[in-house]
DNA sequence: TATAATTGTGTAAACGCTTACATGTTTGGG
DNA sequence: CCCAAACATGTAAGCGTTTACACAATTATA
C-alpha cells in the first residue's frame, strides 16, 4: 500500500499539494496537479480512509438504524429480513448513493442504540415507525447529524423524509369512483403511522368530494388472516365493488382470498393496493397500487445526511415525496 | 469526546498504559488498571477506532460480498433482498458476532469488487454460488484475508464454510421411505451448486440402499412455473407418493400446485423440502424439512475470519455444518 | 508603477492511538 | 544474598492524512 507521501516524492511536491488535488480543495496549478495523477495512477494509489478520517475527525460511515420489528426478529411473514421489502429498497437506494459519496453504511439496531449510541458513526438515518420522540431526544444529545427517514412525528422539529400518501390515494381512489365503482371499502393498518393515517385521509376525503360514503375497517396488517377478516367484513357490510388496501401486502393477501373464494378481479370486485410492491407487478392479476417512491427516498436521505455533515447550522427540513397511482390489471 | 490522553493524565499515567488496560495486551498491575478502568468509567471514554486503526494498520472492518443475482437485482421471486431469506440469516449470524468482535461489517457487490477491491476494509466473506476460481485469485492478490461461505470450489485450497446436505438428505429420504413411501420424486436445482448436489446424491444413494429407483427432475428453482412443470412431469412418468423438493422455497411453490389441484398433503401425497426456511413451520400444512444452520454458518465464518485476521499462516480449512431431518406436517 | 488581491506551494503540527525500547521494581530459586 | 526472570511503567516514534500558516509568485487595480 502506497501512501501520499510516496506520491509526493515521486510527483517532486508536497504532501499537502498532493492531498489538495485529491480534495479539489485550495489551491493547484493545472500542471502540477496532472503530474500527480498521473504519480496517482501509476501507483495505483488509494488514500487511506482512516488516517483521513483521523485527521477530519470523520469515519464516513453512516449508520442505518432499523428497529427489531423491522429487522424482522419477529418473523412475521415468511420473509427473513426487513419486512416485506419496503425499506430493503430504501437501503438500496442509501447504499449505492452512499457509495457514490464514498462512505459507508452499516445497519444498526435501534434497541442497541438506545442503550448507547455508537460512537463510531459520523451520522445516523433512523428509519421507520418505531423512532420515537424519546429517540430523537437521545440522538440529538449524541450532537451528531441524523434524520427521519419515513417517520414523521409531530411537533418534532427534526429533519425527515416521508412519502406523501395522499395525493396518490386522491388519485388513485378518483380513477376507481370514474371507473364505475361505488361500493369502495378500504382497508387500513393502524392510524398511528403517519402513511396508513395519509392513505386514511385521502381515501376519505375523495369519497366524500364524490358524494360516497366512506367505509373503512382497521385491521392488524401484519397478523390478521384475511380468510377469516373478509367473510366478516362481508356479511356486516355487504359485498363491496371494490377494496382499497392499505399496502400491497394485505392486497395480496385479499387477491388470494378472492381468489379461492371464486370472486373475479377486477370483473365482479376491484383490488388496488398500496407502495408498489416488488410483486405488484408480477402476481395475477397485476395490483392496480400507489407507488412509493423508496429507493428515491434512501437516495435522498443520503443526499441530506451528507449535507448536514458538511454544512454546518442547517434548518431542519422534513421532505416529502410524491406518490403516484399505476394502473393495472386488479382494477377497472 | 474524551481521548486516551485525557485518561491518562486524569489516571496519572501513560498513554501507553490506559492502552495496555483497553487492550489487555501486556503488564498492568491490578492497582493502576482499577484506577485507569474508574477513570474511562467516568469520562464514558470510548477509543477511537479509527486512531486505532491507523496505528493498528487495521480497519475492523469486513466486508461481506455478495453477487448481484443474491442481492436480488433481478428481482425474481417477490423477494426484494438476498433471495428468499436464506442469505439473510447468515448476514444476521455475521452481524451479530461482528459486533460481540467488535467489528463493523457492510455489504459489497461482487461484480464491484471484480473490478477493483476496496482497500478500506481488512476481510472478506464471500457469499453464495456465484464465487468463482477467479475470484478466488482475485482475492488471494489483494493480500487481505477471505473465506468462502456456503460454497465450495473444488481443487482451490481456500477457506470455506459449507453447509452438508448429505446427510441430513439421508436421513430426511430414509424417514420418508421407512414411513411408507415408495414412489419418491426429486425435484432439484443447477447441481453446478454444491448445495444441490449434495441432496441429489444424498436422494439418490439412499433411494438405491433400500431399493428403490431414484427419479430426479431439474428445473431452474426460481424462474420455473410449477404449475406448468408438476403436471407435465406427472404425465410423463406418473404421480408419486411423495416428492422431495431441492429447497423449500420450490416445496412452497409444490405445495401451492397440490392445493390447487385438490391433492391432499400428506394424505394422497408427501411432501418435503430443504432449508428450514422461515415459512416453513407456519404455512399450511407446515413442511418436513432439512434444516440448514445458516445462522452458526455466519457467526463460524465470522469467528474464523477474526482468526486469519490476527494469527499469521492459519492452514486452511473446510468447515462442514451438518443439516438435521424436521419431522413437520407435511409428510407422515 | 506601486500595491493589493489572487494563486501556488511547502512546512510542520495535529488527529488519537499502538508499540518497540528503555528503565526500574519485584520475585524467587539456588 | 545474588542474579535472572517476570512484572510494571514511561518515552517517543510512528500510522497516513489534513490544514493553518507562511511565503513566494503572479495578476489585477488604481
Amino acid at each position: 500500500m502506497s501512501s501520499i507521501n510516496e506520491v509526493a516524492k515521486l510527483a517532486g511536491v508536497s504532501t499537502a499539494t498532493v492531498s489538495r488535488v485529491i480534495s479539489g480543495k485550495g489551491y493547484v496549478s493545472e500542471k502540477t496537479k496532472a503530474i500527480v495523477l498521473k504519480v496517482i495512477e501509476e501507483l495505483d494509489y488509494t488514500p487511506s480512509k482512516t488516517a483521513s478520517g483521523l485527521a477530519r475527525r470523520k469515519n464516513f460511515k453512516i449508520g442505518v438504524v432499523f428497529s427489531n420489528r423491522i429487522l424482522n426478529y419477529e418473523k412475521n411473514d415468511g420473509h427473513d429480513f426487513l419486512g416485506d421489502g419496503f425499506y430493503t429498497t430504501v437501503f438500496k437506494g442509501i447504499k449505492e448513493k452512499a457509495s457514490k459519496l464514498n462512505m459507508t453504511v452499516s445497519i444498526l439496531v435501534l434497541e442497541e442504540q438506545r442503550k448507547r449510541i455508537d460512537s463510531d458513526y459520523d451520522a445516523f438515518l433512523l428509519i421507520g415507525g418505531d423512532i420515537s420522540v424519546e429517540d430523537v431526544t437521545l440522538f440529538r444529545e449524541n450532537q451528531k447529524p441524523f434524520i427521519l427517514v419515513d417517520q414523521h412525528l409531530k411537533g418534532c422539529s427534526v429533519d425527515s423524509i416521508v412519502s406523501n400518501g395522499y395525493d396518490g390515494t386522491v388519485s388513485c381512489v378518483s380513477h376507481l369512483i370514474e371507473k364505475g365503482y361505488r361500493k369502495i371499502f378500504h382497508i387500513h393498518g393502524p392510524l398511528l403511522h403517519y402513511g396508513f393515517k395519509d392513505r386514511y385521509e385521502g381515501y376519505r376525503d375523495t369519497m366524500k368530494q364524490y358524494g360516497f360514503f366512506p367505509r373503512t375497517f382497521l385491521c392488524d396488517d401484519i397478523k390478521d388472516d384475511f380468510d377469516v377478516l373478509l367473510p366478516q367484513i362481508f356479511k356486516h357490510e355487504g359485498v363491496p365493488d371494490c377494496i382499497f388496501a392499505g399496502n400491497d401486502s394485505m392486497a395480496k393477501k385479499i387477491l388470494a382470498y378472492f381468489s379461492k373464494s371464486g370472486f373475479r378481479v377486477p370483473e365482479d370486485i376491484g383490488l388496488a393496493g398500496f407502495d408498489d410492491a416488488i410483486f405488484a407487478s408480477t402476481i395475477s392479476p397485476s395490483l392496480s397500487t400507489v407507488k412509493v417512491y423508496r429507493y428515491e427516498m434512501g437516495d435522498l436521505a443520503t443526499e441530506r445526511i451528507r449535507q448536514l455533515l458538511y454544512d454546518e447550522n442547517i434548518h431542519p427540513v422534513k421532505i416529502s415525496l410524491h406518490t403516484s397511482f399505476i394502473k393495472r390489471d386488479s382494477c377497472l
